[in-house]
DNA sequence: CTATATATCTCGTTG
DNA sequence: CAACGAGGTATATAG
């Protein structure tokens, strides 16, 4: 990795056109070609940036990066005040315990949580534009389909509607009853999931993991 | 901004739990406060972050990062192989000319490239849910909503069929044509917007930006 | 402040 | 390779 700090303009020209005017930046270059444009705020994102495949020339006072796309990055470089280089090999990687995957075990283990009574019947039901996340019946034997997401929005709503456009076209399945279940569900999804006929409900996730093995124990 | 190469190891706790097994990194600390932790690959994301607002507790083989909503980054430092800082000074910022605006704006001044003889009569027209991007007359007089998107997917069509649910609500409007445009659309999309009455039309903005002045000359 | 839409989104997985 | 979905999305803007 090499890192330069820098006077520098820039120039993008690509997906959109953009410019940076003249300021003390720094440039990241790293191993796998790929080069960022920093300013001093702002963890997540560079100001500027080329992702790898794609090719750094590198003359005094001017950098040209491009790809095979034929986007390019020009850095004008007025003045260099670090110019260091380290190299750090391979990185291990990330290993994350996510929420989603989290969620639909626990209420896959606990439908009743959902919706009293409510059985599994399978989890990743397949449909023909995808698999619902869990299919399952409820006390008085309706089938029903649940999309699970860690924050309701109106995507999910949408998504969860043209699930149960295709099972009504089963008729073992049909008619199928709706729940979005999410952390939180944004007012405007609930808007539309009641106006489409589906209910919603918000999943306290540590409660779940609590009295989720309480109310296997009691029943 | 401080910029430290290090043998760390790193967890992060908050929306998730990640762990990063110890390696040499990049630790970059900006002038907000912000952190990001950078492996030799990917210009963009860094393998672990917080962003602003934050606080560091740095003590010797150990840094701290925690914000407000009680989201915590630990940094534990085996080795520092680099350690400098550098004042930046406040960035003057990125100015982008973007592509939806873009063809918001030829596709306003050109609304005949959509369908013959359509006219505009109001760019960003209100509903109770959000602005339609273009409302347009055709040429028997009927109403027509564009959306306009860079790139046209599933959301903007079910996007545009909640505008022309609003605008059929209209007696001075109804019936209500809809019009995705949008540099490419996908086959998915393409086939959901059949099916919801919606006609397609890929634009190229190249020809647009070149067409569309002739037209306006012809005409 | 919350809610919404956008992004040179990035990044994975899958067909 | 394209398409689709998820993200600790981040980020800007409107209400």
């Amino acid at each position: 990795m090499r890192l330069v700090i820098a006077t520098c303009a820039v120039d993008y020209e690509g997906r959109l056109s953009a410019h940076l005017p003249t300021a003390t930046r720094l440039l990241m270059v790293k191993a796998d070609g790929s080069v960022s444009v920093h300013s001093d705020d702002r963890a997540y994102k560079p100001l500027n940036w080329m992702t790898q495949p794609c090719e750094l020339r590198a003359e005094p006072g001017r950098w040209v990066v491009s790809n095979p796309k034929g986007e390019t990055l020009t850095i004008t470089i007025d003045e260099v005040h670090l110019d260091v280089q380290h190299e750090l090999g391979a990185d291990p990687g990330l290993q994350k315990h996510g929420v989603e995957a989290q969620l639909q075990e626990l209420l896959a283990a606990n439908p009743g949580f959902l919706s009293q009574g409510l059985r599994l019947v399978r989890r990743e039901y397949p449909t023909d534009i995808g698999p619902v996340d869990l299919l399952c019946r409820d006390a008085a034997g309706q089938a029903v389909a649940v999309e699970i997401k860690r924050r309701g929005e109106i995507d999910g709503v949408e998504q969860l509607a043209r699930y149960l456009e295709r099972l009504d076209l089963d008729g073992r399945l049909r008619p199928v009853r709706g729940i979005l279940a999410a952390q939180r569900i944004k007012p405007q999804a609930q808007v539309l999931a009641t106006a489409r006929g589906i209910e919603c409900v918000e999943v306290d996730c540590e409660r779940l993991r609590g009295a989720g093995v309480e109310r296997l124990t009691l029943f």
